[in-house]
DNA sequence: TAATTTGATATATCATACAAATATGTAGAT
DNA sequence: ATCTACATATTTGTATGATATATCAAATTA
């Protein structure tokens, strides 16, 4: 009884014949006219189904030069798809999750791959942050701040993965969904950096860890 | 020259409007006839740019009742499209990387949600684990071991994160891009248990951190 | 009141037509 | 024989109308 939609099921039998089909980056695709005869649907469904993974980036289009088949980004895919105001408490909550995990993970490649001038730059970012206001949680210095660290650990995946879950995280606090205590932050930024300048990859990855211990005593209080 | 083609614009203000628009999971979306009204293009242009934001699971639709806006699944997405997919060397390595940091970031998330039952199963893999080969390197152990390791974190989107990236490690594993050396994987799977069972969250954090020396160190001498 | 029928409405699919872009074939000039 | 200009065919892009199907809501009936 499982009636999918015909777009639905069309869709799949194409992504099926792509991971048979010895295909590769340019390879061409049937015309649509091939493939709803092939398939026995009309072409508006083909179509359809074609649009769909034209919106996913795996095949590309253009007039009489019929389909091909693409490589698509996957996180410029996941980029379009995320929408925070729709997305659920729970999957906010796990992206909050995601977001601890990358940031103490990433801890080895920072260290490992910050130079001078990089600290420099931590320097100046932290400087910036306690002129204003050195007490009130600030959304922006923090996204700056660890913004930047992402961007040190040389990964251009991982730290798109993190402008790509920045919105919902500004989400987040915007709706004081995850409230900042201020009263203790033990591990500051500038200690941080100090760790990164001193210490060694362990001191500095548990020390990360310490800078986010406000979120995860929330994260595990609950 | 923005010569894209009328559904692409047609989607692109779509998801402007949703993002503008104080919507919800639930909140309906006007009808396709309205929409090509207020947008000046065919149905079938709105057709076929509300198809494509249900290929990404942004909203629903079922006959007569309209569409409504979805709680979309962020990775679902990703899931779909990722199989025909090449990547390249460097995005290869990138991925590598970021299971590194997501291991050893999980660490803490492992630690507090891990439970007696969860434990009596890890031993089970492990032991299962030494039956067999002990010192030969056995890509099923290693990813049913870690993959354990990700469901016990309790973040569904961690988790699936893993099974996603899954197959891009395969791809490394048999390419022998990445080559595990035998000789002394000073902290074993057992002693990660051990340190699971004994230990605090920060040893066992950094325990797991020395269980992927060894790709860690290929890592920095490249 | 409860169950059923009916009607209105919106999506799902189909069929067709034409427009626009591109590839291909053809004729003529050189 | 080769090149160019033009005509033709093919394929996707867009538009329109028609029919099928599912759903809700109102009307009807028991």
């Amino acid at each position: 009884m499982n009636k999918k939609s015909l777009v639905e099921q069309t869709e799949k039998k194409l992504l099926a014949y792509l991971n048979e089909a010895d295909t590769k980056a340019g390879s061409p695709f049937p015309t649509e006219k091939e493939l709803g005869e092939e398939l026995g649907v009309s072409r508006t469904v083909v179509r359809e189904a074609l649009n769909r993974l034209k919106a996913m980036g795996i095949i590309d289009s253009r007039t009489n030069r019929g389909s091909v088949v693409a490589s698509p980004d996957i996180l410029h895919l996941m980029e379009k798809a995320i929408v925070p105001q729709i997305l659920d408490q729970e999957t906010l909550k796990e992206i909050f999750e995601l977001r601890l995990v990358l940031e103490v993970g990433m801890s080895d490649l920072v260290f490992m791959r910050t130079t001078r001038t990089d600290l420099v730059e931590l320097h100046k970012i932290v400087e910036e942050e306690s002129e204003k206001n050195g007490s009130i949680f600030d959304v922006d210095h923090e996204v700056a701040f660890h913004g930047k660290l992402y961007e040190l650990t040389g990964n251009s995946t991982l730290s798109r993965l993190q402008s790509l879950l920045l919105p919902s995280f500004q989400y987040v606090y915007d709706n004081h969904l995850i409230q900042h205590s201020e009263d203790t932050a033990f591990m500051s930024h500038k200690d941080l950096i100090h760790e990164l300048e001193n210490g060694t990859a362990e001191s500095f990855r548990n020390g990360m860890r310490k800078h986010l211990e406000n979120h995860y005593s929330r994260l595990f209080a609950s």
